[in-house]
DNA sequence: ATAATAACCTAGTATTTTAGTCAATTATTA
DNA sequence: TAATAATTGACTAAAATACTAGGTTATTAT
């Protein structure tokens, strides 16, 4: 399973479109500098993002990336399976022989982890994500996105 | 957030002892055989594991090791935590200082990918494991866990 | 006693992935 | 036509992963 700044970056940098795409295209410039994301980093993601219909780019002075589709249609998954190519848990990828011949004994463990992470992920569009950002800086108390304040050390996972 | 093959052994292993301890503590030799692991990358594992408290060790002809707990005492969140050291899908690890001084526009996000995640892994023990496996050799559907068909290819994440 | 067993420990290494740099080229527009 | 900004490809540093090697220590069966 492929859950790396890679994929956070491409969803900061598409949050960042959404964001800013009022008038002109964005550059990746701009973004690099919001960001603090280096800028060949991005165009390597972006070359990803635009592959797979996810962004529409405009060359030359006054250019940039737009979405290339609503925010509402754009899903977080979505983002990550484009620049990380596959999200799964499963040691084989989904062909059900991660031991010899057969699966191994863990196999549906990580199937059904990985639909429950999709799933989720599948969910939140860059339009909850840009709701959740516009209340933020209004002062106003997140809603969008659940947000838990659980903490995660080993000692509170463990009973 | 981490979900390597580090995780999947740790849990593979400890299910190899859950099903196999009935008599004896059970070696790692034992469990590289079955399980196809390097006997070397095991014992670090079973350092880790062991200090977390979740296995119990016997040296010496006939030793091995043991459950240190009931099998329903030990979840899967609880075993990939002793080894990967921290589930953690965002950037910061819980300081919320991912970008600049304040929180990323995607903290919450990971954030709460986070806990979706940890409540799941929390939520099966290692005796469903146990359970499913042995419905699963006895040709029976597998139940304890959620076992869900649906592919992850990217085309079918994104709309 | 002692030889076999099996945990335990430390250090190192090969491979892969991540994250990034560098240097160009191409299209567009002001 | 000069500046802009995407686009491309090749290369690199650092980290993590997944091991290997070689020992030591404790225990037990003989």
């Amino acid at each position: 399973m492929r859950l790396t700044t890679k994929g956070r970056f491409a969803v900061t940098a598409m949050l960042d479109i959404a964001l800013n795409e009022v008038t002109k295209p964005v550059t990746l410039a701009g973004i690099s500098e919001r960001q603090d994301i280096s800028l060949s980093y991005l165009e390597q993601l972006f070359s990803r993002l635009r592959k797979q219909g996810l962004v529409s780019s405009v060359r030359g002075p006054g250019g940039g990336y737009r979405l290339a589709k609503p925010a509402a249609e754009i899903s977080v998954s979505c983002i990550i399976a484009a620049v990380d190519e596959l999200i799964d848990a499963t040691q084989c990828g989904g062909t059900e022989n991660c031991h010899d011949e057969g699966q191994c004994m863990t196999h549906d463990l990580w199937a059904s982890l990985n639909v429950k992470i999709l799933d989720y992920l599948s969910g939140v569009s860059l339009a909850d994500l840009v709701d959740n950002q516009r209340k933020k800086e209004a002062g106003l108390p997140a809603s969008a996105i659940q947000f838990s304040p659980r903490k995660t050390k080993i000692s509170e996972i463990c009973a």
